[in-house]
Formats: C-alpha cells, sequence, structure tokens
DNA sequence: GAGCACTGC
C-alpha cells in the first residue's frame, strides 16, 4: 500500500465554464429518464405538485451540472473524493443521484441494500434527511431515514439513510463489513472528527473484503490532495459553490487585544458601513458575555446619531430560548428616517459550522478559539484558547456571504496569516485522550493498532496510555486482548472508566442506583440543573439515556438491584461501586490544604460547582478540567481503605512516586495485614 | 467561585 499511496490521479480536477457548459449540454439525459415518469418508483404513488416544484430549483444547484460525470466516475471507481464548497447542494444531492444508478437490491434479490450518508451532527442529520425526503416525495423514516442516538427513524423500505458518523462506527460493530449498505457517503470528511478518522481506517480495510462496496468522502476545504494520497489515488471531482463574494480586511499591526480591538472594529461598521448584521467570533462564554455588555454599552452612549442595536451572545450551553434570539430580525429604526438597526452576534466557533444565520453581511475573525488539547503524560484534556487554522478562517468568512456579498475583518495582519496560520485545524484524534476508541477498535476486531492505517496517526504515547487505563479497568489482558468484561464496556456509548463503573454495580448491590448516576453524568451540565432546582428537559434526556443503559445490561444479564435505602451500606455501596471505575482518577489532601492527583501529583482544587460540605481527604473526579486553574468536578468523597481494597493492581506501591498519599497508602496496607492476621488468629 | 464545538446498538 505504502508506494500506492503516493500516486495521484486527477480527472476531474477544475471545473472551468466550458467543462461545466458541456456537462450541461450532454446532461440531463439520465436525469430526464428518471424523472420523465410521473410515478415515483419508490413507493409506487403518483409525484406531487411541489415535487416537480423542487426538481426545478434543485436543478440550479452547482452539482446537477456535474451530474452525469459524478456517476461515470462512481461507476468506474469503488473510492472517489468529492470537494465541494458550501451551497454547492452535494450533501442534498449526491446521495440521489447515487440512488439513482446504483442497483440496490442484493445480487440474488433477496433483499434491499441501503445507501448512508454520515454527518458529524445529529442535527444537521435529522435536517437534511427531512429535506431530502421532502425532495423525493416520500415520508421521512419510510424510503428516507435517519439514525442517531435515541432517534431512529428508518423502516425496512429505507434505500437512503442519513445517520452521524458514530452511529456508523457502532453499527460496524455489529456489522464488521457494514453489508447492509452499498454505497456509504462520508461527508463533512475535512472536519476530521474522531469517528470519521476511524471510519476512514476502517473502511480501507472493509472495501478490500468488498469489491461490491463504493465509498464517497465528500469534503468542503482542499485536503483533498492528502484524501487522495490515503485513498489510494481515488479520482477528485470538484464542484464549484454558491456563495457571494466575501472582501478580506487584515489589520495593518498586530493587535494586542483582541477583545478590544473586536469591540471597537462592531462599533465602527455600525457606524461607517451599510445595512447589515454583525457576526463576531470570540472564544467563550465568559469573554462574549463581557462583549456584550460593552458593546451594548458603547454603542448606547452614542446616542440617536447612530441606529439601535441588538446584541445577541451565542455559545452552546445557553439555553435554547436564548439561542433562538439569534434568528429574531434587527431592530426598526428608533425614529422614522433614522439609521437602521443592526443584529450583532457575538458567538463561540457554534457559529462557525453548526448553526448558520442569514443575514449575516460582516463577520469579525480576531483568530483564535477554544481547542481541545491531550496531554497524554498526565491523561488530561483540556481547553486551550490557540490561533485558528487558514481553513477555519476560511469557514468563518464565509459566514458572510450567505444572502449577499459580505464583508470579513481579520484582527490579524495578512502576512500573519500567510506565515502563522497552520493550514488545518489538527484532527481530533490527534487531541483527545483515546481510551474510548481503542476499547471500540478492539471490539471491531482490530489488533495491531501500532499497524492500523490511520490517516494521521496519534501519538504512540497517546495510544499507550489508552491500553495501559484498558488494562487497569480489565477490558484487555496483558497481552491486548479483549476480555469478556471488555467485551461487555465496550457496548456502552461512555468512557471506559463509567462502563467499568456499571459493569460491577451489580456485585455491589447498587446497579439501580448507579444506572442513574451515569445518565445524570454523560447529560450536560448537571450544574444548571442544580442551580434552578430541576430542569426538565435535562432530567428527561438523563431518562433516556438510563432506559438505553438498562436495556444494554439486561442483554449482558447484569442484575438491576439496589441495597437497602435506610441500611448503612446504601451510600458505602454506591461509592464502592464509583471507585471501581474511577480508581486512576483519585486526588488526596495533602497537609498543606490543597489536592494532589495520585500517581501523577498534579496540585488540583476542588471545582466550585462541588457540592461537598467539607474537605475529605481523599476524592475521586469525574472530570480533569484545566481552564483558569486545575479543577476537578464532580467528585465523590471516598476511603483510602477502598483504594487497597479495591484497586490493589493500581495502587501498588513498588510502582508509586514518594508523595504523601504514598506514606498513608502504606500505614493502610500495613493495617490490613494486621487486621488479617488477627482475623486468622482468632480462628 | 466557573463551562470551545460535537458524538455514542
Amino acid at each position: 500500500m505504502g508506494t500506492e499511496r503516493k500516486r495521484k490521479v486527477s480527472l476531474f480536477d477544475v471545473v472551468d465554464e466550458t467543462s461545466a457548459k458541456a456537462a450541461k449540454s450532454n446532461g440531463g439525459g439520465l436525469g430526464a429518464m428518471n424523472f420523465n415518469s410521473s410515478i415515483n418508483k419508490w413507493n409506487g404513488r403518483p409525484y406531487s405538485q411541489r415535487y416537480y416544484e423542487i426538481l426545478e430549483k434543485r436543478k440550479t444547484l452547482p452539482v446537477w451540472q456535474q451530474k452525469e460525470e459524478f456517476l461515470q466516475v462512481l461507476k468506474a471507481n469503488q473510492t472517489l473524493i468529492l470537494v465541494g464548497e458550501t451551497g454547492s447542494g452535494k450533501t442534498t444531492q449526491i446521495p440521489q443521484f447515487v440512488l439513482d444508478a446504483v442497483d440496490i437490491e442484493t445480487p440474488d434479490k433477496r433483499r434491499k441494500t441501503m445507501i448512508a450518508c454520515t454527518q458529524p451532527r445529529r442535527v444537521a442529520a435529522m435536517s437534511v434527511s427531512r429535506r431530502v425526503a421532502e425532495e423525493m416525495d416520500v415520508t421521512i423514516g419510510e424510503e428516507v431515514g435517519y439514525s442517531v442516538r435515541f432517534e431512529y427513524c428508518s423502516s425496512a423500505r429505507t434505500v437512503l439513510k442519513y445517520l452521524t458518523d458514530g452511529m456508523l462506527l457502532s453499527e460496524a460493530m455489529t456489522d464488521p463489513l457494514l453489508e447492509r449498505y452499498k454505497v456509504i457517503i462520508l461527508d463533512e470528511a475535512h472536519e476530521r472528527t474522531l469517528a470519521t478518522d476511524v471510519l476512514f481506517g476502517l473502511l480501507t480495510e472493509v472495501l478490500k473484503n468488498r469489491s461490491d462496496l463504493k465509498l464517497v468522502v465528500m469534503s468542503a476545504t482542499l485536503e483533498a490532495e492528502k484524501f487522495q494520497g490515503y485513498f489510494n489515488g481515488a479520482p477528485l471531482m470538484k464542484v464549484p459553490g454558491r456563495l457571494h463574494p466575501v472582501e478580506i480586511f487584515y489589520t495593518q499591526e498586530p493587535e494586542r487585544d483582541y477583545l478590544e480591538a473586536a469591540i471597537r472594529t462592531v462599533v465602527q461598521i455600525h457606524m461607517c458601513e451599510p445595512r447589515g448584521d454583525i457576526l463576531v467570533f470570540l472564544t467563550g462564554e465568559e469573554e462574549i458575555e463581557d462583549a456584550c455588555r460593552k458593546i451594548t454599552k458603547e454603542i448606547g452612549n452614542m446616542g440617536d446619531q447612530v441606529g439601535p442595536v441588538k446584541v445577541v451572545p451565542l455559545y452552546s450551553t445557553l439555553p435554547p430560548a436564548m439561542q433562538q434570539k439569534i434568528f429574531e430580525p434587527a431592530p426598526p429604526p428608533s425614529k422614522e428616517d433614522g439609521p437602521p438597526g443592526r443584529k450583532i452576534v457575538v458567538s463561540t466557533n457554534i457559529a462557525e459550522t453548526s448553526l448558520t444565520i442569514d443575514g449575516i453581511v460582516y463577520v469579525i475573525d480576531p483568530g483564535f478559539s477554544k481547542q481541545k488539547v491531550y496531554n497524554p503524560r498526565v491523561r488530561v484534556e483540556s481547553l486551550l484558547v490557540s490561533p485558528i487554522s487558514k481553513a477555519s478562517a476560511h469557514q468563518r468568512s464565509g459566514r458572510a456571504g450567505r444572502t449577499q456579498p459580505g464583508k470579513c475583518f481579520r484582527l490579524y495582519t495578512e502576512k500573519s496569516f500567510n506565515n502563522d496560520l497552520q493550514p488545518q485545524t489538527y484532527p481530533e484524534i490527534l487531541r483527545s485522550n483515546l481510551a474510548s476508541t481503542v476499547l471500540t477498535l478492539k471490539k471491531l476486531g482490530i489488533d495491531d493498532l501500532v499497524h492500523f492505517d490511520f490517516m494521521d496517526p496519534p501519538a504512540p504515547e497517546t495510544l499507550m496510555r489508552a491500553l495501559e487505563v484498558l488494562n487497569y479497568l480489565g477490558a484487555l489482558d496483558d497481552e491486548g486482548n479483549l476480555t469478556k468484561s471488555g467485551q461487555i464496556m465496550s457496548e456502552f456509548p461512555l468512557d471506559p472508566q463509567m462502563s467499568k463503573m456499571l459493569v460491577v454495580s451489580s456485585e455491589f448491590n447498587c446497579s439501580n442506583e448507579i444506572l442513574s448516576i451515569a445518565a445524570m453524568l454523560s447529560d450536560e451540565d448537571a450544574t444548571w440543573c442544580y442551580e434552578n432546582f430541576i430542569n426538565h428537559r435535562a432530567l428527561k434526556a438523563a431518562d433516556n439515556v438510563r432506559q438505553q443503559l438498562v436495556r444494554i445490561m439486561s442483554r449482558f444479564n447484569l442484575k438491576l438491584c439496589s441495597t437497602d435505602f435506610n441500611g448503612r451500606d446504601y451510600y458505602v455501596n454506591i461509592r464502592k461501586a464509583m471507585l471501581a471505575g474511577y480508581f486512576m482518577q483519585v486526588a488526596h489532601l495533602e497537609r498543606t490544604g490543597h489536592y494532589l492527583t495520585v500517581k501523577d501529583n498534579q496540585v488540583v482544587h476542588l471545582h466550585p460547582s462541588n457540592c461537598l460540605d467539607h474537605k475529605p481527604e481523599w476524592v475521586i473526579y469525574n472530570e480533569y478540567v484545566l481552564t483558569s486553574r486545575n479543577f476537578i468536578r464532580t467528585v465523590t468523597d471516598i476511603r483510602g481503605e477502598w483504594l487497597v481494597d479495591i484497586a490493589p493492581h493500581y495502587y501498588d506501591l513498588e510502582n508509586f512516586p514518594q508523595c504523601e498519599a504514598k506514606c498513608v497508602l502504606e500505614k493502610l496496607y500495613k493495617k490490613r495485614e494486621k487486621d488479617r492476621e488477627e482475623s486468622r488468629n482468632r480462628r
């Protein structure tokens, strides 16, 4: 494979005017053939009037000009790469083109197969499939469906299914050759999510074993050559996008304070530029709320000479009702013939890909975002404010050109853009803890991780750490093979620590309670729930997770049980079960009054959201977050004795850095010896 | 005294 990789074949590199026109004049033949009939071949019903109306609009999408070409390349190749910018129509149209051309029945006509199209986000999978069902004039959930966690909207008749990349990966666990699919389309591949990267490697294996399977990789930016190299020189097609031109402005000098510069730019645009809403990219909640206050105040101080503004914050943890405000129109002029009003959205990266706001004409890009980084040495994922990539800057500026020509103000110099920004954001697989991913790969039957064909191989230390954690948890044996317990753990859509806690909870006679805890921890923001006493949506979501986990538990005959609520051991058993999963995430209270993580010896602080009334000597924590300080979040009080009882293989003092915790543990081991001896003597 | 964005038979 190594030599093949370098080969580059590019059939359709550039789409110029002439070839596009040629495609148009000789194209359409296939389209006309399929659409001349007034009967819908998918459900046998006559097409509705609306179908023809939408069809006319679809035909104006850029991707339609290359339908014929696309189908020819698809026919001649097992894998192809399609590059198309926003507005090309690839996500909705390509899967339909495929359906028109591919025989989805198996050769023996016994059963139908499907076309799959993956998306990185749930909302996209659901909304795109609805749109496509409408375009095909069928009912959603029948011929066209979607599949995301907790929502399986498809039937035996489904021929085209949109699903999250994570969902396709989990389907592969029971259907390793993905035999239910004839064509798999990986959309938004340039985003390089963890699941997409794993699917890349998995599908290259599957394609070797299934000559009848085809793969279409769709991507927005020009990382295409890298993709081509990886997929053995698969042909590449480019589809033009359809965006209005966006004029880019850079600063002359580097900005010292990007927040201040962003606010200044907002005010300037509001004073000098024509009508149109503004989108500002900042890095996090606190910064965004701060900027919103300052912008409102500064523009407020300018009085009637400028138009009124509506300043709206946007970030994921904002309650949905507040998020909806970004879709409200700009305010009307404060007096007749007065200057027009303007909407100013101040947002995190969520507005870069996940949410699209129409009417944005001006984008302000300071060039930073919070990005996840993983330090395998201390096993900590943290969020760091870092410079964005060129691809990300490009995506941000595109947000100004959705409805009309726009302007993007980059708060850095052109030189800095050219020289300092890296071309692409590092793929997630290089920035994450891979314990859960490695467990999935093992379950998928990939034993040799070192030689697994990753597009960007993770650091060996990250893989070693993941294997080590899984070995400590008993999911892998010393040879790295999946154990019985590991088999079960891999079935839970949870981190391995949490899966372990669930698997052992029956032994601690508290699986009912652990199920609830796991479900609540999986759900976003328990803080919010607490502050508001209760939150219906969050509880409902947690209950959903709980039901899913219960189904998995019963499949493996793990009994559902509780300790007597009034008994002494009720809480003790729960805490012990939690420790059985989280014994690698323990902190010890030092004499100095601060906590030190066990073995790694990192100074950490209890996150202010904790609900303890004292500082216990030993705590386990769910999350280690590195923000303004090193915080451990969601902590539980445990006893040192349990460490030596439940996880002696991890608390092996031979292999332990010298520290206070070690001395305490030594005493606990001695005490345990003594107790055992005494009980022997008594007998 | 505090939370980029996503995802999971």
